[in-house]
DNA sequence: AACGCGGGGGA
DNA sequence: TCCCCAGCGTT
């Protein structure tokens, strides 16, 4: 079947607009490594791009190759992530960085197949170093790319919950045949979604798609799953203690231990944890993070330090 | 398939 | 206040 003119139409105007419209984000910049790309999207993962931008630039310049970060102490590694959120990711970057270290010679491997064997690097991550470290073609599917198909093509307000495998094999028929240019396209799609087509009051007015739009034709109706996307909470959550005892733990003068009271106190934010209404949360916030790896405890359980 | 996991900033 | 952000690993 030869190709639809619509699709390389839509090709097209994304590629143009991309070119008109990327922002200069420090690793896509020319002479950037594999290992820096992997970095900033294991950053990236779930964490915006103006707060990864400092973190990604001063986390590369201490740690530039796999074997610097494998080398870190994870107390050093930790506090360099700050409140990038999700610590877990920091540890697992790390292992990422141990296993480039010891079974592909300190090289980010180019397959996605080989990339999805390393801690922390999942579909999303694999294809997106397979494409914008590598230059490889591969299906890069995140938030972003899902929303913009979902609404130019499907014609949803946004993408359903779970990303199912119908999903991931129409974008791959939307990916261009050129090597070069699919990956030029999952960087424009993407782009597009972060500053256009964005999840709320999107800029249809400034979107090369606008005249293409299955949404915007169908009079831009409601998210249908919206009864179905419940929000996380954060006030009074496990995360949100677990947040404060590592934050307390982060500013803590290295070879310093934590007491265990203390601790718990900052983790119901300097009140006494008898007097919340769970008490029993910042012990089992304390006990998650240190079966996380997160929190290292003293062999008498009196004193707590990062690991 | 559903859930847990940080933290902050814009609407 | 609510909601979303270049997701991943576990169950």
């Amino acid at each position: 079947m030869r190709a639809e003119p619509r699709l390389e139409d839509i090709h097209a105007r994304v590629l143009a607009w991309y070119d008109a419209n990327a922002r200069d984000l420090p690793w896509r910049r020319p002479g950037t490594s594999p290992w820096a790309v992997l970095v900033s999207e294991v950053m990236l993962q779930q964490t915006p791009v103006v707060r990864v931008e400092p973190a990604w630039t001063a986390w590369m310049e201490r740690w530039p190759a796999p074997a610097d970060l494998a080398a870190a102490p994870p107390a050093d590694v930790l506090r360099a992530w700050d409140r990038l959120g999700y610590p877990r990711r920091a540890l697992r970057l790390q292992e990422c960085a141990r296993a480039v270290v010891a079974h592909h010679g300190g090289e980010v491997p180019e397959t996605e197949e080989e990339l999805l064997d390393l801690p922390g690097v999942g579909a999303y991550t694999a294809a997106a170093v397979a494409a914008f470290a590598h230059g490889r073609r591969a299906v890069v599917l995140d938030t972003n790319v899902r929303r913009v198909l979902g609404r130019a093509i499907e014609g949803r307000a946004l993408p359903p919950p779970a990303l199912g495998r119908a999903e991931r094999e129409r974008a791959a028929g939307y990916l261009p045949a050129g090597t070069a240019e699919s990956v030029r396209w999952n960087v424009g799609v993407m782009e597009l979604g972060a500053l256009v087509c964005t999840a709320r009051s999107p800029r249809c007015t400034a979107c090369p798609l606008l005249g293409r739009c299955a949404w915007v034709a169908a009079g831009r109706p409601d998210d249908e799953h919206a009864h179905r996307r419940r929000t996380q909470g954060w006030h009074g959550t496990d995360r949100q203690v677990r947040g404060r005892i590592m934050a307390h733990l982060r500013r803590l003068p290295d070879g310093l231990a934590a007491g265990r009271e203390e601790l718990l106190a900052a983790g119901a934010d300097g009140a006494d944890p008898a007097a919340l209404p769970d008490p029993a949360q910042p012990a089992r916030a304390l006990a998650s993070l240190v079966a996380d790896g997160l929190v290292a405890a003293e062999p008498d359980a009196s004193g707590f330090r990062l690991p």
